[in-house]
DNA sequence: GCTCTGGCTCAAGGTTTGGTCAAGATGCGA
DNA sequence: TCGCATCTTGACCAAACCTTGAGCCAGAGC
């Protein structure tokens, strides 16, 4: 899975720079330049990391990642002209994940982007609190022990744990497990739930009849 | 994620002056005055950054140093009076990052700090504590014993070793060490970890079916 | 209780993937 | 220039995995 980047500031040609270089690391990219646009945005496309500029106009950064934190749980890092409002961004009680003062390197901030989609996600442990789904790991775990999934049962248990108690459709899995262009069978899908269920057990994937799958929100 | 930072000397006056420092620079600061409980301390709470003196009560900072580099790829910025100190650290085969001669000024501590958090991290000692990879001097060590890599194994050995655990695509390998432009095939990848293995053994670099490699994290 | 629809189970090809090996190409140092 | 180490490519093989289809089971509505 592509992982999806949204930049949020108020100056164009930073945005441009930057969008940039992250592209040409194979993310998929979103500029917004406004706080209530970001928070729409987060919460509609689910981006990875949302890269937050503080000074911007209408609410500011804070004001932003606090709205986000509320509902998502993206990587959040903040970008900021002075070096005082450091502390504010470390202290603050729902953080944001890293920081960087201006100027900066483009390259700099590719790396700690990078850095970011390396760590285990923060409210990623999913279902009961016994299922565990770590995307860059990708290890599963069920009351602490390590289950071994296949590339596509573990795809699928990802997308479901992203937003446990949502139910996603078969074809939305498909989608996102096989890709766009795949045609085949919504039964495929019932195939590998019934494979990834006989290995991390009853409970933790449930169905819903007409729909689609979710997973169970402890 | 607020940087964590251990402060080794013996001298409380020190420890006091530079804690405040770096605590104003929204770091968390732990201190100890000598080189078993520094030893312990790096073990329990793995330190971003570990600012060591020479001169220590018990054992030395340079078997402090030895010591934490078997199993840790913590920063460590040795703090010497001696300037005849500066050769032996500057050459020791499990190197400091950074030194500094006393008497320095906090900021400049400071400011050396900063640069050691913003370097890529090395990832020096990986997997199952077996096997360490020292970037800077392009090294690979297995139980003590050296190996000899290529280049190509060595960057890929390092890429892995800078998160033990964490999954690296095929692709991510080949952009990583061959370069953005470079066309060719995964497989070529593949021929290369074999080698790989074949040299260090294996037990270190696993594969993760529909995806990529990564290194065992002990 | 019956029927119908949607979901589950199971197993058998068929395909993909990664490991291995070897030969040719490339580049570097003597 | 030659020789050696390394890199790259391609072919082949075994194992893991995916996909398909058929039959069975469960739930919803009548």
């Amino acid at each position: 899975m592509t992982p999806r980047i949204l930049l949020v500031d108020d100056e164009t040609p930073i945005l441009d720079l930057v969008r940039g270089y992250l592209e040409r690391e194979g993310y998929a990219v979103w500029t917004v330049d406004d706080g209530l646009a970001a928070v729409e945005h987060v919460r509609d496309e689910r981006p990875d990391v949302v890269v937050l500029d503080v000074m911007l106009p209408g609410i500011d950064g804070f004001e932003v990642l606090r709205q986000i934190r509320t509902f998502s749980d993206a990587y959040v890092l903040m970008l900021t002209a002075r070096s005082d409002e450091v502390d504010r961004i470390v202290g603050l009680s729902v953080g944001a994940d890293d920081y960087l003062v201006k100027p900066f390197s483009p390259r700099e901030l590719v790396a700690r982007v990078k850095a970011l989609l390396r760590r285990p996600r923060n409210g990623r442990v999913a279902a009961t609190g016994e299922l565990a789904v770590d995307p860059a790991r990708r290890t599963a775990t069920v009351r602490g022990a390590a289950v071994t999934l296949t590339a596509t049962e573990f795809d699928i248990l990802a997308i479901l744990a992203r937003d446990p108690g949502v139910v996603v459709t078969r074809a939305d899995l498909l989608h996102a497990v096989w890709g766009p262009t795949f045609v085949g069978d919504d039964h495929l899908v019932d195939v590998h739930v019934a494979n990834l269920r006989g290995k991390i057990g009853d409970g933790f994937v449930e169905t819903v009849r007409g729909v689609g799958y979710k997973l169970a929100d402890g």
